[in-house]
DNA sequence: TGATCATATTAGTCTAGTCTAATGTCGATT
DNA sequence: AATCGACATTAGACTAGACTAATATGATCA
């Protein structure tokens, strides 16, 4: 049971496919590719590394699913970087849109005991500043419902998180556009009469405009509801 | 002025090569693996590596030596490893005997940033939990003249700064003696041939008879002289 | 002076992780 | 059913950093 050390990549590997893996999915070569900024074929090499340490489970040519010892892995290092992303923020002055950079960083470093003398500190909290569920200790995590990006208020913080077509001109269209699952957008508009919305992605820094129709395609996890916000 | 990022191992290198050339002495390539536990030849390699990036001299052979830009680089790191220990006691509960390793890692992941708004959380400290003086943000650090328990004069009034090793069985003893940093002592007595040292402990009123080994490891600030005193 | 021995260095191998270029696979479109 | 294009994989090279085995250096002592 004495869980091997992960490396950094691989931690980062782990908790990218997991972000990718909406309810039974399969994550893609690609979309992993895109989402760590790495080519393709760097992560077929750690995909195969990935399942030969029994983290993943690879279908070829369709992607990869965790198991459950990759989950474990995955939520262990996400309940770190949102401790820690509410510890930076509560007692060391960060702001919420600030604090991803240092957390990121920080989650590969930590100990289990010092993320939970920062919880414990903290009031064994339930939500990051994002408002994003924190796992608890032992790996459980609250469901989160979703909204789609024509239903979600103006002023909230997204993850995309499922896109609800099969239609291959859809999703071609969703990814030339950059709206793949795991992409945080924020909603910045939309017209009135079940007019379009825009959306800001915020890794890219640059702003879409999305009709109603494909909008209600675009299943989102709720970050930081507007009312939330400073 | 932009500093390359240096990676963990080269960051650990300084640090080492500071520790073991106090005073423009060479640290040599068996110092280096020893603290470091690595073999000799990792050493020889990296010590190359490293004066190419202009961070030390080498005289082969003889051994290496900091530039004032390796030496500026390992205050940091030194900085960072204070910080966080003291950040750690004070803040999250974690001993004077346990911080080391937490440390040891978070060092090489935190920012520039997030130890400055540590230190401030502190008070800009001087010394660290071990009373080791913390470098400051400009890279200045205290030049302390210490002498050790098992070499002051009988008679000389002494305070202890630093504790010269990491080992925590010995750590822990030091502390269960209440031989901590801060505690002003005096040396009432040694015995000849090398033989231990008595030490009176001002504060609580009692003796400790430390023998040469482990009063090698305490170092002392000079406090009052044999001669001196009335 | 020269032999010996500790230490330093070189030579060569390994691993993790990245990359680019070349090749396979598969589903969609004709 | 054939083809085309997107995506995945393999092949092969590179880097940092470690290792072991072999060799070089230089200090010490007979």
């Amino acid at each position: 049971m004495a869980e091997p050390a992960l490396t950094r990549s691989v931690e980062d590997y782990l908790k990218a496919i997991f972000r990718l893996s909406h309810q039974g999915g399969f994550a893609t070569t690609r979309d992993i590719a895109g989402l760590l900024a790495l080519a393709a074929p760097s992560v077929s090499g750690m995909v195969k590394r990935l399942s030969e340490m029994g983290l993943i489970e690879h279908v070829p040519y369709r992607g990869v699913q965790l198991t459950s010892q990759g989950r474990r892995a995955a939520l262990k290092m996400i309940r770190r970087h949102r401790v820690l992303e509410l510890y930076l923020t509560r007692h060391l002055g960060y702001d919420w849109d600030n604090v991803h950079s240092e957390a990121e960083r920080l989650e590969h470093a930590v100990s289990d005991d010092l993320i939970e003398r920062m919880a414990a500190a903290l009031g064994d909290p339930r939500y990051d500043p994002h408002g994003d569920p924190i796992p608890t200790a032992t790996g459980d995590i609250e469901e989160t419902e979703l909204v789609s990006v024509a239903d979600a208020e103006v002023g909230a913080e997204l993850e995309l998180r499922q896109v609800g077509t099969q239609d291959p001109a859809r999703l071609r269209y969703f990814a030339e556009q950059g709206l793949v699952p795991g992409v945080r957008v924020s909603v910045t508009d939309r017209q009135p009469f079940n007019g379009p919305t825009t959306v800001y992605l915020n890794a890219s820094g640059t702003a879409r405009i999305v009709g109603r129709e494909l909008g209600q395609l675009l299943w989102c996890h709720l970050a930081v509801a507007a009312a939330e916000r400073g």
